[in-house]
DNA sequence: TATGCACCTTGTAGCAACTACAAGGTCAAG
DNA sequence: CTTGACCTTGTAGTTGCTACAAGGTGCATA
């Protein structure tokens, strides 16, 4: 299949695939005789293993992390999971951290009283450092 | 005060601040006769403004707007309203998003049962396209 | 046969918001 | 008078793409 074809199969764009087989993230392609790429089943399921991970939060890194340890069909199993542990963990993180954001944007929407921009408490309390928002 | 006085005062980098300028973000500060930059307490206060703004997630391009919109101060303030307003929004959709990212990588860790790659449903599930993690 | 159009090729530059140098100037302390 | 901490400018790197530009290919249609 050619790379418009797989693109369309995995929800890529051409200049993404092209990007992750300079990156080293994909095989290179077979060529045709007028040198387009010319992909296999293969390169189907990787690049699949490849978005999904992207789109589970996975960086490029880890992204490669996988790649080479699903390759290592014979190993344990253990460091898989401690990728994906890590990537778990993470993510926790960021929706702590998120939640809290939505308090303090909250709290700043319920500040605005006023009508002129000088008597604007959301104004007055982005010149404040953070935590002290209320009051 | 000097540069470094004001990095440490607001928990910024040198080197962002003096991006901040370069971007017209903060205004230019004075001169010293060694050519240092020399902020004042205003510096200081539109600073934190910016790194306030930038930590409740505030792209750079809406920080701008909050900086224009808090120089007019007989305005209404509809529109800092507004910007917080989508600003919400969009952290409250980021959170949705990572809550099902979490979803699926806690479904992903369970997957595994076995101790061979080979046969560790993670790597399997990768494979697949999202959304088809379960079975 | 020509020509139009969708597709492909490479290479380069841009995005956000910094961060990290390198090479050199300034200033106070010891 | 030298050491060290600070400052200056300028440039390049980070992440993961995305968007051109300039040109080649393949196929259907006039």
């Amino acid at each position: 299949m050619r790379i418009g074809e797989l693109a369309k199969a995995t929800g890529t764009k051409a200049e993404t695939i092209r990007y992750y087989e300079r990156e080293g993230i994909l095989p290179a392609a077979d060529r045709t005789d007028s040198n387009y790429r010319d992909y296999s089943d293969n390169h189907l399921a990787a690049l699949t293993f490849v978005r999904r991970a992207r789109q589970l939060g996975f960086s490029m890194a880890q992204v490669r992390e996988l790649l080479d340890l699903s390759d290592r069909a014979d190993k344990p199993c253990q460091e898989v999971d401690e990728l994906v542990h890590e990537q778990l963990e993470e993510v926790e993180q960021r929706i702590v951290d998120l939640l809290s954001l939505r308090d303090e944007l909250r709290l700043l929407l319920r500040s605005c009283q006023a009508n002129r921009i000088d008597e604007c408490r959301i104004v007055g309390s982005l010149a404040r450092p953070l935590g002290r928002v209320t009051r």
